[in-house]
DNA sequence: TTGAAAGCGCTACCAG
DNA sequence: CTGGTAGCGCTTTCAA
């Protein structure tokens, strides 16, 4: 294995300093042009380029993040995580990705979970990372454990820290909330207009930030439109298929009535889909379906899936580019607007029962 | 943002040297136990962890790798890169991930798609990895690129690189070649032994290495049971759901007869149904399906997809403790062997119209 | 405009 | 057993 050219054997082959080299590799002024176009040579000559080690000990500036997952095998997350990377990349940070394997977690004890999170802040620490990103997991949670809080709050006074997910009171790093259910609404809206009036809703974690923001839009457009709400029409599971799987199955034996159903995202409708099949049921002719988070290929179901696309586009850079000002103390308050668009395929219809008309 | 303990002030704390605490920090022997058990007890007060950076100029070692992959959103890469970190954290190593996003590279010049994987090569000797690996993407190709070439062999000069992909001849690295087409043996046999005599193949890349060596398994299969080969029955286009859709929609215009068809994957088998749907043809009874290599949820499809279940559940780890070999200079060359398994489900019934008998 | 030198936090070697 | 100290490669004053 060669070793690395240092800045040193750069300096010593263009007969100068370190200190000269050192400048103009990070391009600050005072050098002599002359100068400077010969160091530059013998930069390129070698390839040279300085060791993010040696570097951030002299500057205390790892230009590293660290991102906490759940689960970067779901879609959902992996999409995000892309748009992180990317957005990091585009300002020189590069990204160490800890996969918690969150989901992983339903047989642990509380505090098995707690100090798994925290050993990944640890770690952050230990690889000098200029700041976290915490995608979910415990801070999805309706509430996070003690030492779990414990760990974020040690993190979270060395570091910045963004967070995706619940507000924790008392802790200092920024939280950002992501969905707002608004698409929910649309979805609801648009089941309505064409007449539905018992309509279910399947898939997600109940206390789990996306979830509770989709479930309240149900209810709060269900009480909207003057209809009434049934617990017997929810059935939360988890985010992935066999969840929407078991979820669907649940809700006919339970024997229900109703003719449509809100899914939490494309997952949990694929699986829905298949236990409909099973109980020979047709989409849209007997069930109607939207999904409430466009995340594979809706258009490619069978029938065509209706959802919404969040359209979330920007909304990794926005998150990075909060974190990356956390870290520079700069206050750059960006704006995010995000508006939720209902794509209309074929998974709905008008029920063969309409509802009765009240308002 | 307070500052990091340094091992200074526990050496201060505990009365001993800077020299001591390191050593009871690395578990060395030589200490005291009397002189050990204070410093450990100032250690745990301050809940002190070493600074991956300084240990890293010291010792030399980073205890960190990288990994380059193509496309992170891809369920064949995110399930990998699950099995990669797993294992590296079990050895106690972290993982860089680079997505190299390869697949949106197809507008790109040569030129740019070389200098974007050399440039995450670079980054990876600049955070001073402690090896590499290299997940498909250009090493996919048939032929690599000059310069990508050259910045593979500069990288594998300096540090271990382990490549998933086509072996390059001339560069020091570990090639570690993952399918064998195995699988597709077994789905062909089934095939034939239903009475297909007309089976297409649809999906992946040509030149690409598990395309490759799926498609010439097929060929050889079809040789093998004395079945003809037709061109017109191959269409490739990639490995996600709108190219199976495009695939088989492609396939349905050229107007060839085939009863059965094999999916590179169960993305390309998810699009191709939906093709199929739009042409009115049912699976199985009008078309038998099967898909290569099993990701996502098969057994949801409708009807339930019959897939090859490759069986990669220890690959990752075997290249990880390959790459970790490389590093640390062990030899220990452990075996892998993974069987593919046809896994049976709904997809595929005899075809209407029997194949001729010749064998 | 340049260079010398003092760190950064830690490891590793050499004395005691 | 323990401490002193010379690096590691780079940044950053401070003088010249």
């Amino acid at each position: 294995m060669d070793k690395a050219v240092t800045i040193a054997q750069i300096a010593r082959e263009s007969g100068v300093s370190i200190a000269t080299v050192s400048r103009v590799i990070n391009d600050l002024s005072g050098v002599a042009p002359e100068t400077k176009k010969r160091v530059e040579a013998v930069l390129k000559k070698h390839r040279y380029t300085s060791t993010a080690f040696a570097r951030g000990t002299g500057r205390r500036q790892s230009m590293t993040i660290g991102i906490i997952m759940p689960d970067i095998a779901n879609p959902y997350f992996a999409a995000m995580f892309q748009e992180f990377e990317a957005a990091a990349r585009e300002k020189n940070y590069s990204v160490f990705l800890c996969n918690t394997a969150f989901y992983s977690c339903a047989g642990k004890s509380e505090h098995e979970k707690d100090s798994q999170e925290a050993e990944f802040f640890q770690m952050m620490l230990d690889k000098h990372a200029d700041g976290v990103l915490v995608v979910g997991g415990q801070t999805d949670l309706p509430q996070v454990g003690e030492s779990f809080r414990a760990a974020l709050q040690r993190l979270a006074s060395h570091i910045p820290v963004v967070v995706l997910g619940n507000k924790v009171e008392g802790i200092d790093c920024t939280f950002i909330q992501r969905e707002t259910g608004h698409g929910v609404f649309l979805a609801m809206n648009y089941l309505t207009m064409l007449g539905h009036g018992r309509i279910a809703f399947i898939g997600g974690e109940t206390g789990v930030g996306i979830t509770s923001s989709r479930l309240s839009s149900y209810l709060d457009a269900l009480k909207a439109y003057g209809i009434g709400t049934d617990e017997g029409l929810i059935v939360t599971s988890d985010y992935y298929t066999p969840d929407g799987y078991s979820a669907m199955k649940e809700l006919l034996r339970r024997g229900v009535d109703f003719t449509a159903f809100l899914a939490v995202n494309d997952n949990v409708a694929f699986g829905a889909y298949r236990a409909l099949a099973d109980a020979g049921l047709q989409i849209p002719k007997d069930i109607s379906a939207i999904s409430c988070d466009q995340f594979f290929s809706a258009e490619y179901f069978v029938p065509r899936l209706t959802s919404i696309d969040q359209h979330n586009e920007d909304f990794g850079r926005f998150v990075i580019h909060t974190l990356l000002n956390d870290i520079n103390n700069v206050q750059k308050n960006e704006a995010l607007s995000v508006t939720p668009e209902l794509i209309i395929r074929e998974s709905c219809e008008k029920p063969k029962r309409q509802r009765k008309e009240i308002y």
